[in-house]
DNA sequence: TGCGTAGTGTCAGTCTATGACACTATCGTA
DNA sequence: TACGATAGTGTCATAGACTGACACTACGCA
């Protein structure tokens, strides 16, 4: 393997987020952006498909890492419980980077783009879950509901912690799953 | 008011939909859409935020049916009641437009950045059910969540409907919102 | 030393999206 | 009936996101 060019991506995504922050993204060009990574334009879009894709380069890292927390959980744990432990597993390594994402945050929230990429983002986490879930033998139509709606709980504690400094995201985690529990209550027909 | 330009607007999601479909999203241009319908491409700048929002004009209507519909369920009822029966409320309508609903699904399906958005028009709704649930007493932040998983559940019922011409939308709503009675179940920390 | 490969630069081009200005159709009113 | 206000449209010009093609270069390995 020649050149890596693991380091001209690193640049591009620090120099994408200062300057989304600095001008905010829709007044920031490619052009600039790869100028101050010290690279071409030509070369932004070899490493991110697209202008929004920058920001979310390191939501793949979260997803293996989901992939494997989920692997660890012993095949004992009922489904929805080791789902619940794979994402508060997550919640240690998100708190050490807790300043990078709220930098993130800030942008992504500005940015109605950028808001939309997120949700996809969330989206393919679910699918991660989802995956799971069926490898623990949940029917499908049942792993994927519980893959979305898990995902979407998940969404909500993180935004809650990152919007606030003193928030732990642990604890969001598993207020938001115990809260899920008010589904118990719903009148359905015949059940 | 003078001239209505709703005949155009019309047109234009008309034309766009064939277009995607025919040739799919990515090889249709903005001037071939313009073109089919008779006006030019500032003309369908002017009626659509940009090319995807052409395929989601008709969300904005049951945007509003929802908000409607939410606010006409009795206040007795218990929170996650009342979005289940507003979601039912909301399936018969839908199940009148299947083969549009179809189409569309279609052409979203296959276009990632037309699935991005769809995820995006879901979050807008939710935010109309976090609404009405703060209305319905909620605190915000439970209000929020169970806005959002309980939009997640639609989705997945939705999603489900529309592919497999056999489903019954109202039935879907239902079972999704009773499997999630397996939140009960997960194993929380001193809970 | 030379070969293969991954990464990059350069160039040209297409398409999305927006701003500015002029024109036109329709409605309400004098 | 004439007229002004307003919403919709066309035209023109332009920025900026993205893509394909081709040549070049740095690095790893035989």
């Amino acid at each position: 393997m020649p050149r890596s060019g693991a380091a001209a991506r690193d640049r591009l995504e620090r120099a994408a987020l200062e300057l989304y922050r600095e001008r905010g993204y829709d007044q920031t060009t490619i052009a600039e952006i790869a100028a101050r990574a010290g690279v071409t334009q030509r070369t932004f879009f070899r490493h991110f498909g697209d202008k929004r894709e920058v920001l979310f380069h390191i939501e793949l890292r979260q997803q293996r890492a989901l992939a494997a927390a989920l692997a660890d959980v012993p095949a004992a744990a009922p489904p929805l419980t080791a789902v619940l432990l794979a994402f508060r597993s997550m919640a240690p390594g998100m708190e050490i980077n807790r300043a990078l994402a709220e930098a993130r945050h800030h942008v992504i929230a500005a940015t109605p783009a950028l808001r939309e990429r997120e949700l996809a983002k969330a989206a393919a986490l679910s699918i991660v879950v989802a995956d799971a879930l069926r490898g623990r033998g949940l029917p499908p139509w049942r792993a994927t509901l519980l893959a979305e709606v898990s995902t979407a709980a998940l969404g909500h504690a993180v935004h809650t912690w990152v919007a606030d400094a003193s928030a732990d995201l642990d604890a969001l985690i598993v207020r938001a799953f115990t809260e899920l529990r008010a589904f118990a209550d719903v009148t359905v027909p015949s059940a």
